[in-house]
DNA sequence: CTCACTGTACTAACACAATAATACATCAAA
DNA sequence: TTTGATGTATTATTGTGTTAGTACAGTGAG
């Protein structure tokens, strides 16, 4: 796993686990791999997963059982609710960006058709 | 003008300016604000401006006459090659960051459809 | 109980983005 | 020549992301 340097590996992290979760590989009430696991996995120091994590935690997208590890929410619906709330964001935000390069919303769409 | 935490200043910076070149803010050949204009500006220090102007130098976007100040670069190929590249890339990430979500090309033009 | 595993908390050290304050060299204009 | 504008370079300081190492408290299994 790289991480970019444009943005802090906690949040870099937050997002690939967010993803995680999202597309079903961390699924709805499952335990999540422990922060020292997670560590491993990613090459990254405890300390910074634990502050992605406590980022998914205020996204409600996991919770903390103390002695017992972190889970996935049990309520699917937080997580389809998520999913979209992403997805309206990320297409806003694309096309803000587009239309800041002068390219409206009929070129955009052959844009996307170039990229199959 | 409002910076985010998630990025160095200076790469949020040089994003902004660039996008000022392609829009046409900065047009070709014309100088841009001095490296102090721009500080006062956008209210960040000297040294950040001219790092971000670095970033600008290193994609051709401009130039640089020592003590005379710094230009958009003559070529409007050059501006518009950048802003298609720029296009590719956004589109491109666009669609596979969709497909991390699980939402695939043809509901993903259902979402920009919702986003007028 | 003992041991292994959880999350959590703390300190120290390092790297670097960002700010601040100067200083210098070059050119153009007054 | 003098003045002011330009880019550039340097040093010091602050804040914070990251790593590293350690320690503690609670839980469950053997």
């Amino acid at each position: 796993m790289k991480f970019s340097n444009e943005m802090p590996i906690y949040l870099q992290l937050s997002k690939v686990l967010a993803l995680n979760i999202v597309n079903g590989k961390y699924k709805a009430g499952e335990k999540i791999p422990s922060v020292r696991d997670l560590a491993n996995i990613y090459k990254v120091n405890p300390n910074t997963v634990q502050k992605a994590l406590s980022e998914l935690e205020n996204l409600n997208l996991i919770y903390t059982e103390r002695t017992n590890g972190k889970f996935v929410v049990k309520d699917y619906k937080v997580i389809k609710n998520y999913t979209i709330r992403l997805a309206n964001e990320m297409t806003l935000s694309y096309l803000e960006n587009m239309k800041e390069l002068g390219i409206e919303k009929k070129e955009t769409l052959k844009f996307i058709e170039r990229n199959e």
